[in-house]
DNA sequence: TGCAGTGTTGCTTC
DNA sequence: CGAAGCAACACTGC
């Protein structure tokens, strides 16, 4: 398998909260570690980070789009943003002189610990380590009070209750463009990147070059159904797994064998028999069945 | 060996 | 105003 790489979308993220819920929720934070400074955005050095989050206790653990919200005791809550390759990891580390190395055998010692930029000690010795290989992830600390307008610009909920069909075709009109770019734009559906558009696309059975002003209201419906059942599987399924994604415990995501069409150029479709074909869509790659999805 | 490809977001440019 | 392009960064595959 070439180019493994873990690239958290909505059912990836979804894993790591739950599962954070179940290991961290009223754990205090008691100390900081990082040898990164840039990853943390907010507030500026890293000193003034350590010292606004030492002794706070994590409360509440939640998702929107593709970022975790850590609230914490006191009014204040932390942001982060995996981006492309940021991981989560449960453990404990020993660090010293400035870098840290694992104390336990197991998944801890695969390769994502290699890229650990940041960890949090926890009140039960335990530890929350934040693995990004690129180093692209943010995490930010603010005011409980300041949130919502943080969180303002993302779009629907996908798998909320008030996310029904009307809702989510009057936000895909009032965009133009190709559908594929249109659902993985933040502002309009939250949470869905490359893999769950191409995975949607092919189950809806919709091209993703197609113009959202050219859909039916039939094909609104399908995209619709295939983006509450695709996302809901791989939720279900704990996420993908063709990258090196593992969930805090270390354990495969189960998504794997349910992907049909992402990254598998040349493989034959599921469903027809033809070729899976390969296209750009502004800089990146998009995976369809020509013959299932067509313009 | 060097360079295109990998994906998310935000900023710059036109 | 919107889109397109690029940078942030590191590694893999050809």
């Amino acid at each position: 398998m070439r180019n493994k790489r873990f690239m958290p979308e909505l059912p990836e993220v979804e894993t790591t909260v739950r599962d954070l819920r179940k290991i961290i929720l009223g754990r205090k934070i008691e100390d900081v570690w990082s040898d990164f400074k840039k990853m943390i955005k907010r507030p500026k050095t890293l000193g003034q980070f350590k010292k606004e989050i030492i002794g706070r206790k994590i409360q509440k653990i939640w998702r929107r789009g593709k970022n975790i919200i850590f609230e914490l005791s006191q009014g204040k809550a932390l942001l982060l943003h995996q981006k492309l390759t940021g991981h989560l990891l449960y453990g404990t580390w020993d660090i010293k002189h400035g870098t840290w190395k694992p104390k336990e055998k197991g998944p801890l010692e695969e390769k994502i610990n290699t890229y650990i930029h940041l960890l949090f000690v926890l009140d039960n010795g335990k530890m929350l380590a934040l693995s990004d290989l690129r180093k692209f992830a943010k995490v930010e600390l603010w005011d409980k009070k300041e949130l919502g307008e943080e969180l303002k610009d993302l779009g629907l909920e996908p798998l909320e209750k008030s996310f029904i069909f009307q809702k989510f075709k009057g936000c895909l009109k009032e965009k133009r463009g190709k559908v594929k770019q249109v659902l993985m734009d933040q502002t309009v559906i939250a949470g869905i990147g490359n893999i769950y558009s191409d995975e949607i696309l092919f189950e809806a059975k919709i091209h993703p070059f197609k113009e959202i002003e050219k859909l039916s209201d039939k094909e609104f419906k399908r995209i619709y159904q295939a983006t509450r059942k695709i996302l809901s599987k791989a939720v279900e399924a704990k996420g993908e797994s063709i990258s090196d994604y593992r969930t805090l415990s270390g354990e495969k995501g189960g998504f794997d064998p349910l992907r049909k069409v992402y990254r598998r150029e040349g493989e034959k479709c599921s469903r027809c028999d033809t070729n899976i074909k390969r296209i750009k869509l502004a800089g990146r790659s998009a995976y369809f069945c020509p013959k299932c999805q067509q313009l």
